[in-house]
DNA sequence: CGAATTCCCATGCGACCCCATAAACGTGAG
DNA sequence: CTCACGTTTATGGGGTCGCATGGGAATTCG
C-alpha cells in the first residue's frame, strides 16, 4: 500500500486525540524517517506531518514524503535569503509533528483544531500522496462541489468524442 | 527528525534564561559535533549557534549543520577579498554559542535580546534547517505576511503546470 | 567583597503510555 | 448457510513521566 485512498469518520475525543484509519497507518508505516540504528519493526518513530491547508479550512497530512516535497519547494530558493526565510515562515512554522501513540491515535493541537474548525468528528480524506482532514459537514459541502464539477467535465469529454 | 518545524512560545525569565522546546532539542541533539571520545547519549556537549538575522528583527539559531553553511556562504567568495572579509564579519561577527544546560534551556545574552525586542516571552519557530526565536508581537505580523505571500506562490506554482 | 553566572532541586500541569472494553471483521468448521 | 471464535480496530479512562518554569545554593569573575 503505498497511497492514501477512501474516506473514514472517526471520534474526537475529549483529550484531543482521534484514530488514524488502520489503513491510512499502514501507508504511515512505510513512509517514516528512521534513524540509523531504528530497529526494523519499530513504530515507536511513526509520526505525521500536519498543517493547515492554504486553500481550504482543512489540514494536510502525510509522511516523511510529504515533508520531502517540502523541502523540494524551498530548495530553489538561494540559502538565507530573505525570501527564502519568508516563506519558510509559513511552510515549516505551521507543521505540527505529531507522534502516532501505540494505539494508532494522535493528538490535535488546538491551532490545527481552531483552522479546521474540528469537533467531535473528523473526516480522514485520501488524497494519494498525502491526506485531509476535514469537519464532516463542512466535507460534504466540498464533495457535493467537487461532483458537480466532474459532472460537467465529464459532459465536455463526451462532447468531444 | 531532522527538521526544525512548528512554533512555540516560552517564557523569558528574569535571569535570562529560557527553555528550548522539546522537539528543537531533539533535532540539536543529532546535530552536535561530537568529539571522538564522545559517549552516545552525552547531551553534556549541546551548544546552539545564534546570531542576530541579517534581514529581520529575530534571532537565527542552529547546530552544526547551520554553521557548516554559513561555511560554504564564505568558500564561494575570493580568498582575501574585500567582500569576503566583510561578510565574514558579518556572519560570524556576531555569532554566540549557546551552552544548553542539564534543564534543556539556553542564556540570551543582552545583545541578542536587544537585537529581537525580546521580553517576557519568546517564539520559537521551525524554519527546516535552523530556527528563528522572535518577540511573539513581531511574529505574529511576519506570520500574516509570509502566509499571504505562499498563497500567491502557490498559485504561480499551480498556473505554471 | 559584590554581582553575575552556573548548577541543582522543587513543582504543577500537560502529554504520553498502558490497559480495558466493545464493536467490526474475517475465517473456518459444522 | 450459519454460527462460533480469534483478530483487528476504534474508543474511553487512568496513571505516570517529562517538560517548562521558578527559586535557591554554590561558584566564578571583576
Amino acid at each position: 500500500m503505498l497511497r492514501f485512498v477512501s474516506t473514514f469518520t472517526n471520534r474526537l475525543d475529549a483529550k484531543g486525540r482521534v484514530s488514524i484509519p488502520a489503513a491510512f497507518r499502514a501507508v504511515l508505516e512505510r513512509d517514516v524517517y528512521r534513524g540509523p540504528e531504528a530497529a526494523e519493526g519499530d513504530r515507536s518513530a511513526v509520526s505525521v506531518y500536519c498543517y493547515p491547508s492554504l486553500d481550504a479550512p482543512a489540514l494536510d497530512a502525510g509522511g516523511e514524503r510529504l515533508a520531502t516535497a517540502i523541502d523540494g519547494l524551498l530548495a530553489g530558493l538561494p540559502d538565507y535569503s530573505d525570501e527564502r526565510d519568508e516563506l519558510s515562515v509559513a511552510l515549516y512554522g505551521d507543521v505540527h509533528l505529531l507522534a502516532v501513540d501505540a494505539d494508532g491515535r494522535i493528538v490535535l493541537p488546538e491551532a490545527l483544531r481552531a483552522h479546521a474548525d474540528l469537533e467531535a468528528h473528523v473526516t480522514f480524506v485520501g488524497l494519494g500522496q498525502k491526506f485531509q482532514i476535514w469537519s464532516p459537514e463542512r466535507f460534504a459541502a466540498r464533495r457535493d462541489a467537487a461532483r458537480e464539477k466532474v459532472r460537467d467535465v465529464s459532459k465536455l469529454l463526451a462532447v468531444k468524442k
